[in-house]
DNA sequence: ACCGTGACTCTGC
DNA sequence: TGCAGAGCCACGG
């Protein structure tokens, strides 16, 4: 890995983390917060370079649809819905959430 | 430097 | 509602 790509990657991380617990941000927000207008795959790419223990939360981290990226069924995917409940979310139909209830504006 | 790739997004049919 | 197409950005081979 380059020096800069883990720059980049420590940059979308951080902003991963100011995320409030009880609250999402779509893969665009995240770009556009850490600088990166228009990167949304980007921020695909950096949290899947999180190491397994890190406690950034990025499963507060979902598409522009309110719904799970990750393959339905993976383990990932699993973890990431079992959190956002246990952080209190409704996931409509098992798999959407209200965006404009729970979408972080700072 | 070129090209394929992806935890994306928007538009249109 | 669902899916395909076309932008999109940066990375890695």
């Amino acid at each position: 890995m380059s020096k800069q790509s883990s720059e980049i990657d420590l940059q979308i991380w951080q902003v991963v983390a100011l995320i409030p617990a009880g609250k999402v941000a779509t893969y665009g927000d995240v770009a556009r917060m850490a600088g990166l207008p228009g990167a949304a795959r980007r921020v695909g790419a950096a949290l899947r370079r999180l190491p397994e223990d890190s406690r950034i939360p990025w499963h507060r981290v979902i598409n522009a649809q309110g719904r799970i990226s990750l393959p339905e069924g993976s383990v990932s995917g699993n973890t990431q819905c079992f959190r956002l409940e246990a952080e209190g979310l409704l996931l409509r139909n098992n798999k959407c959430l209200d965006l404009e209830k729970y979408r972080w504006r700072p």
